[in-house]
DNA sequence: CAGATGCGAGAGCACCGCTCACATTTCTAT
DNA sequence: ATAGAAATGTGAGCGGTGCTCTCGCATCTG
């Protein structure tokens, strides 16, 4: 069943993919280089290809590990929240859990968030992984539908089309302004995590998380803020 | 005065950070590659280091260049509109500004505010003309000040601080929350633009700029709504 | 006009991704 | 059990990279 060759497969490639992190960490996605690790590994460069044919098929496995890991502590962040009704609470569960990963994490959100890779494009495998925190975010809305929460933002005619395949496609009943609700509170939330993580807060809010903080509140708000009818909590 | 080499010089500098800019436009930033520029320029690879002492050099002299192009545009599109006590329109025309300026050079924008390059430092040069784009969209603010307008959003205690140095040092006497507005507000924008320009709304929002145009509206509609006293227009 | 300075050429260093022919080891099917 | 197939590691090599150094020529300045 499980030969010897087998098993020393699954434990060199998970080997090269720790060094692969490692040196993530250390040179960014530009510094990855396959013959750096062949060399921790104690191998000859051209061994490597035998696990992973190029250095775009490591790249998509780093890809594919960070959006994994990712989407699993923001599906804890905002598991953990025990009143499921209390959705700014779950809001603010999901978002501070993709913050703290992208803390704990810097060059794998890079990898994941910040300028793609010339050259590289990402295959499709990468798509589910990818969507799984983003279905979080999307549950919260899901749930806020079902509870009777109505968002009342206006809804540009230009994004409607769009908004009416996303429903479909995420299979949700949130209406149009619930949906852009969340976008521009997704939007919002990429851009404050990347502001931080790539330095340009510099001289501007130096509290760690000050305005990470004060975007996930406002967005709370008007999450919860334009009710219509239903339970007004 | 000017003599031959003064005028080559100068000349084969522009050349070089031309050069370098289409590589950019191309390959992105990880690929900008100096033997290239100089085989393009009929030169050998080492001439290039007399006007570049090293790639960052190079890096730095394109990054200050980019920011003086976004800081130029940003500075256009908001001085286009007519009525200066329209905050709103000020800011759709600043921020429109940026993201046209973003389409039309993703792999400018990309070094920008894309991930850092690992072991590069910007030097101290580049600050002033980073701080160019943001100024214009303080400005909007220090004038709804001058105006009388007054926003009314929670400012965390954790954010005073920062919030305060902020105001001294941008020498605007916006109040807490008008700054704070304005930090999320300039948060979500670049998010937008990020996640649009590296390619995170494929299958999620195609029309172009749909999602763009929805978070600056709806924080025009913050910027603009939250008012106390004073004149609201 | 002589010395100082600027500049391009060219060789060379250490690295990179990747390919290929070849030897060795392990698995599989007769 | 054994022969052939498949998987795996080796080492040389190709063309590319950023960068350093020396050398000789052109230009500028006292």
């Amino acid at each position: 069943m499980t030969g010897v060759r087998e098993r020393a497969r699954v434990a060199t490639t998970a080997e090269i993919m720790r060094l692969a992190r490692e040196q993530l960490a250390v040179d960014g996605a530009a510094g990855l280089s396959l013959r750096a690790i062949a060399r921790d590994l104690g191998m000859v460069s051209s061994a490597i290809y035998r696990y992973f044919a190029s250095r775009d098929e490591l790249l998509t496995a780093l890809i594919i590990n960070a959006y994994d890991q990712l989407g699993a502590a923001v599906e804890d962040g905002e598991k953990a929240v025990r009143r499921r009704s209390d959705f700014v609470a779950r809001w603010r569960g999901a978002t501070h859990a993709m913050r703290d990963w992208a803390i704990e994490h810097p060059a794998e959100w890079a990898l994941l968030f910040g300028t793609p890779v010339p050259g590289y494009a990402a295959p499709q495998d990468t798509i589910p992984p990818a969507s799984r925190y983003t279905l979080v975010l999307v549950t919260i809305l899901t749930d806020m539908s079902a509870a009777g929460h109505r968002h009342d933002i206006a809804v540009p005619r230009s994004t409607r089309a769009d908004l009416a395949r996303l429903r479909t496609q995420l299979g949700t009943d949130a209406g149009d302004s619930s949906l852009l609700v969340g976008l521009t509170a997704w939007s919002a939330v990429m851009g404050a995590i990347n502001l931080e993580l790539f330095g340009h807060l510099h001289n501007v809010v130096e509290t760690p998380g000050a305005l990470f903080d004060a975007v996930v509140e406002q967005h709370g708000r008007v999450i919860l803020g334009t009710v219509r009818d239903g339970d007004p909590s």
